[in-house]
DNA sequence: AGGCTGGTTGACGTGCACGTCAAGGAAACG
DNA sequence: CGTTTCCTTGACGTGCACGTCAACCAGCCT
């Protein structure tokens, strides 16, 4: 069951985080596990969120820009203004994002002409060394 | 003349960043502008490295591993091993990066969708409303 | 000479994202 | 029952990327 909910260990396996990592994240209300007792459970949609988060980490998000956007995928705003306001946002990062992919594109090609230039030299240097 | 060289002043300006930034990534060998006296000067070379620099910063890397890719792009690496070197990291860095561009397109891709969802959402509480 | 502007080197402080103990609870095992 | 194992909550420590402040030149203006 892909649903089933999952211990702590069974998280940290699952996305190569520590358990402070996830502890931590649940103090910046980034994820919100069910209590069995003391121990945490952590289901279909914390698993989702933390998806999310690494994901957004990987992209030079702070854990509080991560915060808001997750809000917007929660979709449980209850009220038109803050649900207005995560549209926002949203809008906002989506250019952002969109920006970066332009810039990454570029830095793309840069790298891959430098690397061809790189690796002609070495070419070069062992030709050189017969 | 854009090749000419810029004080710390016309940097900060030019790149948004502060004087303190620019003598940091000195410290950490990205910078090194030239001294007249003791002022820094900072020519072509430099202006390009920082661009560069503040690019890998925006794509979550560290300084460290932004270091380590100048090495590439600085063309001046001596000795046959060092190149070798830097080209290796060049292309475990381009795989990264194009890993990274297909994450961004999913998660553009993603945002999109749930722009869409909100903003439906919100029509529709227009609608509701008179 | 005095003062202002702008630059310089330390040294220490700060916010973020965790890491690293310390002390204790609860459940499971022999 | 005790012990082991896993988890819990603080509390403090750490590395990075700077910010901030102090004290000190070096020109230039008047």
């Amino acid at each position: 069951m892909t649903d089933a909910p999952m211990t702590i260990r069974e998280m940290c396996a699952a996305f190569d985080v520590t358990p402070r990592t996830l502890r931590f994240y649940e103090t910046k209300e980034l994820l919100t596990p069910e209590r069995v007792g003391q121990r945490r459970l952590y289901g279909k949609r914390d698993r989702a969120r933390l998806t999310l988060i690494l994901r957004g980490k990987r992209f030079g998000l702070s854990l509080e820009d991560i915060r808001q956007l997750l809000d917007l995928y929660a979709r449980d705003s209850v009220n038109e203004a803050q649900m207005r306001r995560a549209c926002e946002l949203g809008r906002a990062r989506l250019a952002q994002m969109q920006a970066q992919r332009a810039e990454l594109d570029e830095a793309i090609a840069e790298l891959t002409t430098e690397l061809a230039w790189g690796e002609g030299q070495l070419a070069r240097l062992a030709r050189a060394a017969e």
